[in-house]
DNA sequence: ATACTATATGAGTATATACTCATATAGTCA
DNA sequence: TGACTATATGAGTATATACTCATATAGTAT
């Protein structure tokens, strides 16, 4: 059985739907950087980010390619940080917002 | 303990990120629709679809008012549509674009 | 070769989610 | 009042997720 559409939106959504995952984003934001660098900065064990990485590679939000020892990762799709920031303004719009919206009836 | 600006993100992202939730949302387009409009239309089990309009309602996605023995829903941030629209594109980006973004490295 | 470093993954656990069926609640109407 | 309708919720189940610790893998450097 083939992937509908709205799973396909939805899986997108759940890569970016954990907050560990939005700051290891935004860390991203300045540039391409390692595990080794993300770790440390950010305070996760790395087996546990090893796992957020490969979620965010799957979904195809950030590339990966190795140099050594180490895997870099990059931004893949920076359309994604337009997801982030409206889901704040969703996130923070007031109550007074949807009081109109119930008066509109 | 209070929530992050991360989980906050999280949490709405995580609102939006499942395949009937997305039908919901896009039914409700329309306009306002009680319960027992969305379950037919949609196929979704009654007490299903009451567990996945808490979830909406809770993130302040959508407003609920009562109507006699219904309860209408309407989308309370238009917002979600913009999110739901980038997260398509997201999802159908070319791997042609992401080869580039490695060749910029 | 050995020692070291960076990442991936198996196994176990705890928690969250989606779903269904049955039942409770709340409002309507004869 | 009782019968009916729409929604909410308790309980149970199955699956998914996040996390940790230990170990495997792959590459580096001596």
């Amino acid at each position: 059985m083939q992937t509908s559409r709205y799973e396909l939106k939805a899986n997108v959504l759940n890569a970016l739907a954990h907050p560990n995952r939005i700051r290891i984003l935004e860390y991203l934001k300045a540039g391409a950087k390692c595990n080794c660098e993300i770790a440390p900065a950010l305070d996760l064990e790395q087996s546990n980010l090893s796992r957020h990485m490969k979620i965010l590679v799957q979904e195809k939000i950030v590339v990966s390619w190795k140099d050594g020892l180490r895997v870099n990762y990059k931004i893949a799709d920076k359309q994604i940080f337009d997801i982030l920031s409206l889901a704040g303004k969703v996130a923070h719009a007031e109550a007074k917002t949807r009081v109109k919206i119930l008066e509109e009836q």
